[in-house]
This record gives structure tokens, sequence and C-alpha cells, in this order.
DNA sequence: GTCTATAGCTGGATAGAC
DNA sequence: GTCTATCCAGCTATAGAC
């Protein structure tokens, strides 16, 4: 917004507030037609400038699709590592698994593109790709503080509620009928986990450092 | 294959068949190139014949995805509900979770065809769709053998095996990093269910008629 | 950076002879 | 039913003037 720091000049804040832009048309194309109806003829309309403009900022469609799915995956990883007033580490992450499912369902297009591999070739940089892992680290702290350390059970957890959010949007667009499943989905997780051994009791801190084995 | 029965005559027998080697064909070639990336053209190619031909046996492309639903439907339904010994309602469950996600992983593009909404606008008809219905219905007399009748949990459960098979083939192709987590997930699936109120205790008549309420 | 113009291709679908 | 030939629409991407 303001000056720009030492390191770029104003041509790159310049040519950066361009991609923006093209990259806002490009969503607002995609909540509107389908994230496979976008096309470079109305991308470059509803931006307002012509098709070889585009390319002026933009190499190909699939770097349009990079520059989108990095900026989802930001969203992404703000939405569910947004702050949230301590508690109890068990309310956390039943906050968190909200936080998730709402944001998958509340941006079908944003989900495809983010988590499910819908677009024919596409495959993200690892810059944009960056922030999702970010975002599964996350989650991964989040178990650790529920006592959850083993790596199967990250997995177990992701597809718990990525099985949730596929159901709901396939079969009940709109609607809720699986997303309220989550609370109880989530109850079954921990109680499960819990009733495993190797399993930390949460933020009991009476145990020893915890050797690996 | 013997002369036809008496209700349709050998024309009908005739384009019929040729119907299958066209969507033997389509399948060929999706199995090849992937789900969107069938053509009208390469499928007359490879079946033999030409792109107005195709034409004589269905009335668009959508037909075709139409007839390729129908078919992987009617595979699905005969896979899971293939006969098991007879054993405990609990190992029944087990069989048939490995049977849904083995069908799902080994053959991705059907999965996407059948269970995910990856084609443009392509929505099946009432008939091709009947025998996906057929398969949720035998799921879940499957866990109402198992004492589980709330229709909620057989929404938990198709999500719970769904995720696990979407996470599999998004996130680690050709592995084994989550259907590994299949035995463990419908332990947590049936012992969260076995807590609640109102779950028969399997294969129990001890019970009476269990009134809804 | 932005445009006009267009290349070059692939797609679904059809006309009409045989 | 099957073909040849073709239409027409859409797409990504580029050439070249300004």
């Amino acid at each position: 917004m303001s000056k720009s720091d030492s390191t770029s000049d104003w041509r790159e804040a310049r040519r950066q507030s361009g991609r923006e832009a093209i990259v806002d048309a490009a969503w607002d194309l995609v909540h509107a037609e389908g994230l496979a109806a976008l096309s470079l003829r109305d991308l470059a309309r509803r931006a307002g400038i012509t098709t070889p403009t585009v390319y002026a900022y933009f190499d190909s469609k699939d770097a349009i699709y990079d520059a989108m799915f990095g900026r989802a995956a930001t969203e992404f990883v703000d939405w569910v590592t947004a702050p949230l007033e301590a508690r109890e580490p068990e309310e956390l992450l039943m906050l968190r698994a909200h936080r998730f499912v709402e944001f998958c369902t509340s941006d079908v297009a944003r989900y495809q593109l983010l988590f499910q591999r819908t677009i024919s070739n596409f495959k993200p940089s690892a810059e944009s790709y960056a922030p999702a892992v970010r975002a599964l680290e996350s989650a991964r702290e989040c178990l650790v503080l529920n006592g959850i350390t083993q790596p199967k059970y990250l997995d177990l957890w992701t597809a718990l509620l990525s099985g949730l959010v596929d159901q709901q949007v396939s079969n009940d667009p709109g609607g809720d009928r699986w997303t309220r499943l989550i609370e109880e989905a989530v109850a079954m997780f921990l109680s499960h986990v819990r009733s495993m051994p190797g399993t930390r009791t949460p933020r009991s801190k009476t145990s020893t450092t915890r050797a690996r084995r």
C-alpha cells in the first residue's frame, strides 16, 4: 500500500497489483461458472483487459491456476490457524474441525482446486503449495496438544474430516446432512485414539520426556 | 449369446452390442488418458468406427458418459454385494469396507465418474444411477445386521470410507498410506456406535420388536 | 503494457451420399 | 449403419503495431 520497501521498486509493485486484479477476476468467474469453465477470453473480459494482456502477467493458463491456488492456500492457512482464545486442547481441536469444514463447504470451487485433482494436468508450484503444508503442520501440532503424536492419526484425522466434506459437497450441496456430524465424528476420533496405548493424556506434564520408544 | 428371448429381436441385440463395444472403447481411452480427456474423435478411432457412427448409437457425449456411469454402477453393486461366506456381522462389515476401498482405489477414473462430480454438467440418468442406490441400500442392511439402524450412522459410515479413499487417491496414489487404516477406522466406528444408546447388540434377538421410540 | 487481428488447433455435432 | 466432408464454436497462444 505505502511506498514499497527497498528490495523492489514500484514497477514490481504495480505488476503485482495487476496480477492480483486478474486473480480477483478469475475467482469471480470460477465462482460463477465453475472451476473447469475458466477461459482466458472470459477472464480478460471480466478483468477489463484483453487476452494478450493477460499474457503480460502470466505465462500460461496453468500459471493463473497456480496463482489462484496460492491465494486459496494462503486463505486456508490464515483461516484455520487464526487465533482462538485459549481453551482446553480438546475444544481447540473441535473448533479447528469446524473451521476446516466451514472453509471447504463455503466455497466448493476453492475446495476442488485446493484439495481435489479436478483440473486436467495442473500441479501447483512449490511456492503456492507451501501455505497448505503449513496448515497441515498446524493441524499436527493441534493433535500433539491433545497428546496425539502418531503420524497415522494425523492421516486418520484428515481422512475423517475430508470424508465429511466430500460427502457433503457431493451429495448434499448447500445442506448440512454431513456437516452436522462433525461434533460426533471428532468425539469418536478422540475417544478412539485415547483408548489406544501410546497416547499421552492432554496437557499432562507428569510423564517423562516421551522418548520414541 | 444364444438366440435372444422373445421380447426383443436381433436388431436390438445387435444395437446393444454396438453400444457395449463403444463403451468398452470409452473406458479404455479414459483409463489411458483420464476422464476429462475423452473426445469423440479418439473414441471413434479406438472403436474402429467414425464419429458420425457414434451418433448412431448415442445422442450426445453425455449419453456416453451416462452409459459409462451405468456400467460402473453395475460393477460397483456387483462387487460390494458379491456373496461372502457367512460370518459374524462385524467381520462382514469389515470385509465390505475393504471391498469398497479396493473398488475405488483400483480404478480412479471410475471412482471419479461414479462418486465425484468431476465432469462438467453431467448428471446420471435415473436408470444408470439405480444400481448405486441398491449398493447403498445394501450397505445400510449390513449396518443393520450390526445393530446400527440410525440413518446418521450410515452417513458417518460413508463419510469415513470415502474420506480414506479420497485422501488415498489424492495424496498417495498407488500407495497404501490411508488404505492401511481401514481396519482401525472400522473398529473406531463400531466401538463408537456401540457406545451410544439406541444401538442393538448384533444378532441379539432378545430385545423386543424395537419400536421407533 | 495494451491493443487488433489472427493463427492453429480441438472440440461436438450434422448433412447427405451410399 | 456407415461413411466423407464439413460446419461452427470454443480454446490457448502469438505476431506485430502503438
